[in-house]
DNA sequence: CAAATATAATTGATATATCAATTAATAAAA
DNA sequence: TTTTATTAATTGATATATCAATTATATTTG
């Protein structure tokens, strides 16, 4: 009976939290600009803090296949908040620059971001927290160790 | 800077996690069979369990919208897995019913779920476990209480 | 009962995830 | 230096996520 019913595993309870975060975070930001989401918000942000970056960089810190954050990238640009052009460098790369338009949409957005984290996080306590990151990368190290 | 930078933020670990943990698993799915994903194979499970449930419920349990669980549905039945017939006491519903081919993939693939999450929980207490539920919980319980 | 409302599921549009294959450029090796 | 291998990014195919609109059936209410 029920041996892999989801609702007693762990991964349950972490599916549950990181997406009712995800859609509350949506929410809130739609009521200020619906054209945009919150990965490609997090996205604009790591260029305009790292314009450097590689889009293979950015995947990683996102958690993002590579396909996916090119088609962020993309949106992004057509769009009109980021400007994409060759990286003399190395012509493999590119150069990603946040136009005025991506500036000005990251600048009203962060407070929001911010609340959120805030809310979602009220009456957790410090030691709390840090012992749910170990945990976690405690599995995140178990899945990619037994390979 | 870097204000809302994604790595400085819990939900960074809770995404790694949940997303490593799914990439793992599938790996493991795929090797036994390539043509059925993680979340066709709960679907065939919970279907298996409780054949009177819902599309609805179904998807609540599996946190997933009405739309996608639908698709998934449509998948299984095109792949053979699942049949599907109205249900005469509420014409709106639908009998969803596991093949032959359904049951035999959950039976082959049923101990490969459980010793995937036995692998990714290794080394992590019960206590610890026990935490982290009731601090995803809190985070579940904020996003849904601020609305 | 007829009209209004509610519910279960689907459909369409768009965004994202994942895998495999491909392209273009760079780096390494013979 | 030509071949070979590696790397960065894209593209195509398919699956899933999300939102809004729609369809079909049930339920409620006037």
């Amino acid at each position: 009976m029920f041996e892999i019913d989801p609702r007693k595993s762990i991964f349950y309870y972490i599916d549950e939290a990181i997406k009712e975060y995800r859609k509350y975070a949506q929410k809130k930001i739609s009521v200020i600009d619906p054209n945009i989401t919150l990965d490609q918000l997090l996205t604009l942000n790591l260029i305009k803090e790292d314009p450097d970056s590689a889009q293979k960089e950015l995947a990683q810190i996102l958690f993002k296949d590579y396909a996916s954050l090119t088609r962020i990238i993309e949106l992004l640009v057509k769009k009109g908040y980021l400007s994409r052009s060759i990286n003399q460098s190395d012509r493999r790369k590119f150069l990603l620059k946040l136009t005025a338009k991506g500036y000005a949409i990251v600048d009203k957005l962060t407070p929001i971001i911010i609340e959120n984290r805030k809310i979602a996080l009220e009456n957790i306590s410090d030691t709390d927290l840090k012992s749910l990151k170990t945990t976690l990368k405690k599995i995140t190290d178990n899945c990619n160790s037994d390979l």
